[in-house]
DNA sequence: TATTAAATTGCACACGTTTGCAAAAATAAG
DNA sequence: CTTATTTTTGCAAACGTGTGCAATTTAATA
């Protein structure tokens, strides 16, 4: 290792480098360090051994403009929304499962919102443009269409992980998902089964976006009814936060006091009824029972620990990210992998027994 | 925009298609979109209009050659340990923040850990080496001193954020933090206030890393009760998850029961304590007080909510990461900024009144 | 209008890598 | 020890961009 006499920083060697010290060619370095069969086993060895000791690395940059390969992917979630906690908390979980993935194939993440916050450009539509990705993971439930279009058509793989597309093709898409309406089924069948009967179900108005998820999940709690010869429903609109939980109890104490159950699709949700129910000593689940849906770490964290319905993320990376490495690797592979997970009821004490 | 007669995908453009497009060089045209004075204002206008209408952007790695400029910025986080929870709730949000400051330059996050879980190996350095980088956001309290020292003498930017460093010569280097001494002391003497007087300190034990923030807060709480004439220390190092706070209390019943209150130095012990706590029967703050460290938003969730010590994390991201935007674009710039911030005591109710 | 100065543009090379093809070296066959 | 074959290596062009320098065009001056 040696020192530029300019900077005085340390130099990052190049093939030429390489080549240079070991008195060939630098096609002949380019060759022996991508484990070409056209150099004999010797050189090979010998320009490895530089190469270690130099601890030399490949300009990505360089490599890109013959290889067209980035070795990175962009890992695509929503704009923050106001909704903070439940976009950090919940996706974030999922940003360091992909990139844990992605780290065994030495592949790097690039993290970015769909569109820029101050701009409002399309930040999926640049990394493209600017050649810094190989591929998309779609962590977000509502790409406009337009952007879709260029997407699709730009020939770059990508998958829509745990949201399942909008876009009107969507059938035509990678993407690995949960099926909420039999989430929503198995949350208000258990509860029906421990005796209940008045289910409020909270649900989460989607005119914001196309994200289809919530009003699956009122299906599920429909027909679970129904199977179950009970017609009275009530769904609510709400809103995926802390505070409207808190509200909604706050507003709705008579409401809650005539229920049996109250089935909230978003974990935050539940625990701002929780917290607020504990206020107004309607005690939980002996008075009223509530269900959540996402299975957040911190369901364990409260009093009484958060029974919910937990949708399987890590086999969703596993299956999605995994798909992607596939799709980088061959160029084109016609057929769209579609999976859609069942999700699990987790069952802790916010229920009745 | 056509369409490539081989593969159907749209083409994407070069400043070559643009040059032939224009009737110019290619050379004007990078000089044109890069608002370069060498060039006409017609056809600058004209340049830039093809330019949009093609949605042309610059081939990133391309422009690395020449410029030596990736745009993009490595933020680097510890290895995910056991203490998931902590690490990724945490954190994350910090994350996310991150990336938002530097969408503001149009400047992408490759988000990684220090080392591959896999292989062992540098994810730092391979970054660096691979030219994939401008700068390095490290978000850690520990990265290994051979390993600083080559980053070091690389050349590239880098600053610490949210930990101080604990590298020898850390006095050199660019970081932003804060004063846990002080965090420590403001929670004492904040409990000593209330009338409380047998004040367990659940510590985490440092051994693991060299993480130094622990002692320090240890250090205050120390102090607080020296200035305040009491000598009755109780200091416990526990580990930084939730878990730990729920068996801490199951297992020191009779050590709880004469004791006035609680400094954990994480939120999420603090959380299992609150947790167990209930369970027992032992009420907060009535029996007991609690307050914790770090200000996580689920801190509100919880019955009682926690009082607890909050790092001003956004700060630190404002002036850590605008830091880093200086040192990218200059490219020396010899004095280190190193601020320390105050903690902030954020009173709910987990402590007596 | 001819001459000079200033503004604009193009040429050609550089950046670090991969790869087809030709050249050279090593090996096998006669 | 030739000659033919195979293995190994080097040459040179390409990828898309930036930029010093020379060439050209335009504007200003006489």
């Amino acid at each position: 290792m040696h020192t530029c006499a300019g900077c005085g920083y340390f130099m990052s060697y190049t093939i030429k480098d390489i080549a240079k010290i070991a008195g060939v060619s630098h096609s002949t370095v380019s060759r022996c360090l991508n484990d070409s069969p056209l150099v004999s086993e010797k050189t090979k060895e010998k320009i490895k051994k530089i190469a270690k000791e130099l601890h030399f690395e490949f300009n990505s940059n360089a490599r890109y403009l013959s290889t067209k390969k980035t070795g990175t992917v962009a890992v695509i979630f929503p704009e923050a929304s106001n909704e903070k906690f439940m976009f950090s908390y919940y996706l974030s979980l999922m940003m360091f499962d992909i990139q844990a993935f992605f780290e065994k194939s030495s592949i790097d993440c690039i993290i970015t919102t769909s569109r820029n916050r101050y701009t409002g450009e399309s930040n999926i539509l640049k990394v493209i443009n600017r050649k810094k990705v190989d591929g998309l993971i779609i962590v977000h439930p509502d790409v406009d269409d337009d952007i879709m279009k260029r997407i699709n058509s730009s020939g770059i793989p990508f998958i829509f992980l745990h949201y399942k597309p909008t876009y009107k093709k969507s059938e035509d898409f990678n993407y690995v998902t949960t099926n909420h309406y039999k989430g929503g089924y198995l949350a208000t069948e258990f509860l029906i089964k421990q005796g209940l009967k008045k289910i409020i179900n909270i649900s989460i108005a989607s005119h914001i976006n196309r994200d289809l998820q919530f009003e699956e999940r009122t299906d599920g709690y429909k027909s679970a009814l129904k199977d179950h010869g009970i017609d009275e429903e009530y769904i609510i609109q709400g809103k995926p936060n802390f505070n409207f939980g808190q509200e909604f109890v706050k507003k709705n104490v008579q409401l809650i006091k005539k229920s049996d159950a109250i089935f909230a699709q978003a974990d935050v949700i539940a625990l701002g009824l929780i917290k607020a129910l504990n206020e107004q000593n309607i005690r939980v689940p002996d008075d009223i029972s509530v269900i959540g849906y996402d299975d957040l770490e911190i369901g364990n964290y409260v009093t009484p620990a958060l029974t919910t319905i937990h949708q399987p993320v890590d086999e969703q990376i596993f299956y999605g990210c995994g798909r992607m490495i596939e799709l980088m690797e061959k160029k084109s592979i016609e057929e769209k992998m579609q999976v859609i997970f069942d999700p699990k009821l987790i069952i802790r004490d916010s229920c009745i027994k």
